[in-house]
DNA sequence: TTGTATGCGTTATCAT
DNA sequence: ATGATAACGCATACAA
C-alpha cells in the first residue's frame, strides 16, 4: 500500500453522520451495516466509509449499549507465568467475540486501585484477576456492585467468586516423597510469601510429607523467599549455612529458583552431586539447563482456558448461579535434578 | 474490609446526576470535584460518591473531550523482549498522567487489522508499534488519519514517522569480530526472517564481519530460523550437518537460541568445546547456564524509555515536528561460550 | 465557585 | 429494511 501523504495534525473521525449522508442513508441504516445486519445498499455505505476513513467509535457505542464486549485482566506483571495465561485467555476471549484490556498493578495498594478504577472505569463487562490473594477496597467495591469476576491461582479470603485454582497441597507432598523415596532426610524449602494461598498450600504439602514420613521438620530448614529473585538467592544462601546443610532443596515457584540457581552456582555447588532440587513452575529454562530441572508444573493453557469459559458462563448466564470453583492438577515432570544424596562422611 | 453481601445482577453504577442529587449540588460541580477542582463542599460529594459506589465512565467523559489519556500498545507477543518494554512503557506512561492499551496480534494481516481498530476504535491518543515491519492496510488508513504513532525495533519501509531502534549491523560485526580474532573461520548464522529489517542487518553485521577479514560467505552456514523457537532448531540441526561443520554459530534472537541450545543438547555437542555461540538478546536463561551465553544485549529500558518519550514529545506538540529516529547502541557481554575452536585433526 | 444547557457519536425504539 | 428521534453519561461553555 502506498503511503502517500499523512495529515499534519491528529483529524477527528469521520462519524456516522458523515457516512450517512455521502452513502445517502440514515444513520439507522449504517449503523445496522457496521454490525452486520442485512441492509439494502452495502456498497454504498462500504464505499462512503472508505472514502471518509472511517473508524467506528467504540465508547460512543458502549455508552449507549451499555456494554463494551470487553474483559478486564488484572496481573501483577508481565512474567512467564501471566504471559502465557494471557496469551491463551485474550484468544479464547476473542474467539467468543470479546476483547481483552490488560493492567499491571505494582505492590501497592493504590496502584491495584488505580487499575481498578481505570478497568471498572472503562465499563469492562467483566474482571479476571490473577494472583491477587489481599483485599482491596476498590476490587471489594466492585465485587459488591455484581461485577462478573473470576479469579485464577487464589482470591480473597471469603470472598464468593468463581475461581481456577490448582491443587499445590497434595502435588508438593507428591515432590517431596520422591526425594524422600531416594534417600533425602534434610530437604530445605524456600518459601514465597506466607499468607498468600498457594504458597501456604504448598509449605502445608512439604510439612505433611515430612509427617507422613516420620521425619522431623527443621525450621532452619524453611526459608522465606517471598517469592522474588533475589530473595530466592539469599534464603538459598541461608539454607546451605544451616546446619546440618539440606541434601535437597524445593523452591516454591520459579522466579525464586532462578535465585537458588544463582547462589548454588556462585557457591559451586553442584547439581544433583551435591545437593537436589525441585522447583515449582516449568519454563523452557529449567528443560535446557544440565541438568534440566525436576519441577511440579502448572497447566497454564488449562488455567487460561478453564478461566475463560468460567468468565463466558458467567457473562451469558441469564439469572444468578452459584460461583463455581475448578481445581487443576499440576504434573510433576522428572529431570535430572534429583538423585540420592551422598552418603555422609 | 467485611464483603458481606453482593448485588445478584451486575447493576447499572450509578451516574454523575445520581451523586450530584445525592450531594445536593449540580452535576457541573461533581465533575470538577472529581477532576481535581477546588468546590466548596467536597465531603459532601465524597460522601456521595461513596454512598452510592459512583465509578466515573470513562467512555462518556472520553466522548465528549475526544482525549482518552490512553495509548495502545501493539506488540505481536508478551514473551520477555517485549514483556520487559511494555512494563517500562506503561510505568513511564503512567507517570505522565496516560494508560496503556494493550493488544497482541497473531502473524496474520487480518489479526493485525483488528487489533488495530480495536485501538482506534478506542480512540487511543497514540499508538506506539512494536516489531513491526510488514505494511498493513488499517494501519496506514490509521497512519494518515495523522495519529501519533511511534515504532520500536523496526518499521514500514518509506514511513516517515517517529521510531526508536537500536544499532543492529555493527554490534553484529563486532561480535563476529570477536570470534574471528580467537580463530574460527567457519561461522554459522541462524537468521531470523529475511525482510525484516533487524534481521536484515544483523545478517549483513555477520556478512561485513567476514568481508572484512577476507573469509568466504557460506551460504550452507546461513541458516534461516524465522525467528521461532522450532525453527532456530531445525537451522542449527541443518548448520551442524553442513560440511565442514561450523566451530561457532551465532543465533539471531533469543528464541531462536533457545532452539539451539535444545539441539546442541540432544546431539550432545558441547559448548564451548565442540562449539562456540553467540546469541543477540539477553534473557536471564543465558546468564544462567553453565557456561553462560555470550550474547548481543538490546539495551530493553532504554527502548521503553525513548519510545515513551518520544510518544509523549508527540503528542503535546502544538504544531507539526518531524519525526524523530533514535537509535540506540547495543552492547556484547562476554561469558563462556566462546572459545578458540578445537584444532583440526 | 455554581448551575444550566448543549454537544459528543453511537445504539435502541418505533412507526413506517 | 428504513428513517427519525430519544437516550446514554459526561465535559464544557456560558451566564449567574
Amino acid at each position: 500500500m502506498e503511503v502517500t501523504s499523512r495529515a499534519k495534525k491528529p483529524s477527528r473521525s469521520a462519524t456516522i453522520v458523515e457516512v450517512a449522508t455521502a452513502a445517502n442513508v440514515s444513520i439507522g441504516t449504517v449503523s445496522r451495516y457496521i454490525n452486520g445486519l442485512s441492509v439494502r445498499k452495502p456498497e454504498q455505505i462500504r464505499a462512503a466509509i472508505e472514502e471518509l476513513g472511517y473508524f467506528r467509535n467504540a465508547l460512543a457505542g458502549s455508552i449507549r449499549s451499555r456494554a463494551t464486549k470487553t474483559v478486564g485482566i488484572l496481573v501483577p506483571n508481565f512474567d512467564e507465568f501471566h504471559a502465557r495465561i494471557l496469551a491463551g485467555t485474550a484468544n479464547h476471549l476473542r474467539q467468543a467475540g470479546y476483547s481483552a484490556l490488560t493492567v499491571t498493578y505494582a505492590d501497592t495498594a493504590n496502584s491495584l486501585s488505580e487499575a481498578v478504577d481505570f478497568l471498572v472505569g472503562h465499563r469492562v463487562d467483566g474482571l479476571i484477576v490473577g494472583n491477587l490473594s489481599a483485599e482491596n477496597k476498590s476490587l471489594a467495591k466492585v465485587f459488591q456492585t455484581g461485577m462478573p469476576m473470576a479469579f485464577y491461582n487464589t482470591h480473597p479470603d471469603g470472598w464468593s467468586v468463581d475461581r481456577v485454582e490448582v491443587e499445590n497441597c497434595d502435588v508438593t507432598t507428591r515432590a517431596m516423597e520422591h526425594l524422600i523415596d531416594i534417600g533425602h532426610t534434610h530437604i530445605g524449602i524456600v518459601t514465597g510469601t506466607i499468607g498468600q494461598r498457594p504458597h501456604d498450600e504448598r509449605l502445608r504439602g512439604y510439612r505433611n510429607a515430612h509427617i507422613n514420613a516420620g521425619l522431623p521438620i527443621d525450621p532452619a530448614l524453611q526459608q522465606p523467599g517471598n517469592g522474588t529473585r533475589r530473595e530466592g538467592y539469599e534464603a538459598a544462601n541461608r539454607l546451605m549455612s544451616a546446619s546440618p546443610q539440606p541434601t535437597a532443596i524445593f523452591s516454591s515457584n520459579y522466579q525464586m529458583t532462578i535465585g537458588v540457581l544463582q547462589l548454588l552456582r556462585e557457591r559451586n555447588i553442584r547439581i544433583p552431586d551435591d545437593i537436589s532440587l525441585i522447583s515449582f513452575d516449568d519454563v523452557d529454562l529449567f528443560a535446557l539447563l544440565d541438568p534440566g530441572i525436576t519441577v511440579i508444573a502448572q497447566p497454564l493453557a488449562d488455567i487460561a482456558k478453564e478461566v475463560t469459559r468460567v468468565m463466558l458462563e458467567r457473562l451469558s448466564a441469564q439469572q444468578m448461579v452459584p460461583p463455581v470453583s475448578v481445581r487443576l492438577d499440576c504434573n510433576i515432570v522428572l529431570r535430572g535434578s534429583t538423585r540420592p544424596p551422598k552418603k555422609a562422611d
